[in-house]
DNA sequence: TTGTACGCGTTATCAA
DNA sequence: TTGATAACGCGTACAA
């Protein structure tokens, strides 16, 4: 591959003199300046990101580290974020697993944005302490570079859970959780147990689901075998209360009837199901602008105090 | 950030001791090497990625590039891809749109896995030539170092429209199908043309979509507008074809008595649907490790065909 | 077994 | 306006 000192030769400049060029620095006489850029181009130049990283420490790069590729949140939110970058030339790195680690420990980015609860804070807080800005969209810990950028999952469950109990139409109520570690379903829980609470409610069934369809699917076959049957049954998230309902329906229950249930994330497919589910909705591709849009101020060092968060919606259908 | 210097002074030997002790060189001293590694333990030492690829001109990241987040497809190949990846030690890096092409024309990867039209073989053909292997899984360009992983789209499309002409069941018939330029798209539809002509039948309707459900659920709407209603549509993947059924069953059509329908990708929800989708499914899990497996094996110089490709399976449902 | 010295490709400092 | 040179952090040939 060619280098700038190949550029350099072709050009009859010196490799400082193509770099001032290259760099857009002004003091470069505009005659030289296009040899070089013709030059450069016949060549089919690019700088060595390795080596221009060495030289300036930045990258360019922001890194996206979630816990896994499925599901329709992330790709909304990936979109939103990739979105935002790249206006601002910025290129948008998504990992998981192992690797997500080495980016971060080998520098490869300039910041990063995470959302995989795998990734412990413990381990990549030095990292922050050095100086990289971390955007954790999961947890709330705190320290030097860390932020936060959440969505209100407590408060809007609360909210839904509210209005539905007001609405007395049901006597007893289930909550299907995800993955016992995860931030969402922690939060949900917690706002669902505070309507249930604050409206003297003091009961209630727990079901562990893992936020996946088949997860769903499955506490509802073991639902039905239960003798506590709770006649609504709040799901943690829509992919869940999507394998919840079918699962039931298979065994004759009817929704809402019989059991009514609710969702977060509208996820499209609840509008499309029968019945259709009632869900809480963030619009997540903002989401991502909005956390990039945070990233890039970060690093700019702007003044940005995160506290500009997606609103959520209820969307109110016919499961409950 | 502490560097191999740090190291080095904090266990009381040279630059080059150190780095023999931490890549594994065998001849350091057993003891002056666990003096270096408990210095290094201590820093919190991890080598400066940009130093090492300047000098090793390996990165150990692959990129994989695609034309969006969205869509159960890509998740599973990235799952795949993810997971064959990591057990090799290799990092997968992620990108879209624009960055995509900064990874490579910088080398930030060591190999690039290829979905995405945008991304134009012209562009990236002279990094090819210079030693970055490049696997695609959208296209059929050959060159040096540029290699293809397809699935059979045509041959698959073929058999299922073939077994339905054979049923006779219907007596027209419809194609929906994806982006003009895509792939995946064009050769489904050259599949559905060449059974349709072995069988004899040379008309067929066309409709465009673009692979998503909204675009699905448009051509629905004018597809009730036209005279020439084929009562067989063949959709050229499932998101098209849930979005075209909604349509349809919105007006008052019944499925598949009215008109009967088939996708592509086997995506989960075609099961859920009512009626239930047939389509035909590609272990796409199982694609992702085999495009992994490929680009490792072409990066250690060993030989692979890359002959070796998922084997698609027919879903018969209800819709047709 | 360990240390010295060099170069990877780039940018930045300084001098001309 | 241009050029020589040092430095970024690392790995390695070679010398000790």
């Amino acid at each position: 591959m060619s280098t700038i000192k190949d550029v350099a030769l072709k050009a009859g400049v010196s490799i400082s003199t193509a770099s001032y060029a290259l760099n857009d620095v002004p003091n470069v006489h505009p005659k030289t300046k296009e040899r070089i850029l013709k030059a450069a181009q016949d060549l089919n130049y690019s700088p060595h990101f390795s080596a221009r990283h060495l030289k300036t420490k930045k990258t360019g790069n922001i890194g996206v580290f979630i816990y896994g590729f499925s599901g329709p949140v992330f790709s909304d939110i990936l979109e939103g974020i990739r979105q935002t970058l790249q206006s601002f030339k910025y290129n948008i790195v998504v990992s998981s697993g192992k690797a997500s680690e080495s980016f971060i420990r080998e520098k490869q980015v300039d910041g990063a944005i995470i959302f995989d609860a795998n990734l412990r804070t413990d381990l990549i807080r030095p990292i922050a302490d050095k100086g990289m800005p971390m955007i954790f969209l999961d947890r709330e810990d705190t320290g030097t570079n860390m932020y936060q950028h959440t969505i209100d999952n407590e408060g809007l469950v609360y909210r839904l859970m509210s209005e539905i109990i007001d609405s007395k139409k049901y006597q007893t109520y289930g909550f299907l959780s995800g993955p016992d570690d995860s931030y969402n379903a922690i939060k949900r829980y917690a706002g669902f147990v505070k309507a249930l609470n604050d409206h003297g409610i003091n009961d209630h069934q727990f079901y562990q689901g893992d936020f996946t369809i088949e997860g769903g699917h499955q506490v509802g076959q073991t639902f039905i075998a239960q003798k506590i049957k709770p006649d609504f049954v709040y799901c943690a998230n829509d992919e869940s209360a999507i394998g919840f309902s079918q699962a039931l329906k298979a065994e004759g229950y009817r929704l809402p009837e019989d059991i009514a249930i609710a969702g977060f994330d509208n996820f499209f497919m609840t509008n499309y199901m029968n019945p259709s589910i009632t869900t809480i909705g963030i619009d997540h591709i903002k989401w991502g602008q909005q956390v990039a849009t945070a990233m890039i101020d970060i690093l700019r060092g702007f003044p940005h105090d995160l506290k500009e968060t997606p609103v959520g919606k209820i969307y109110w259908r016919a499961s409950c």
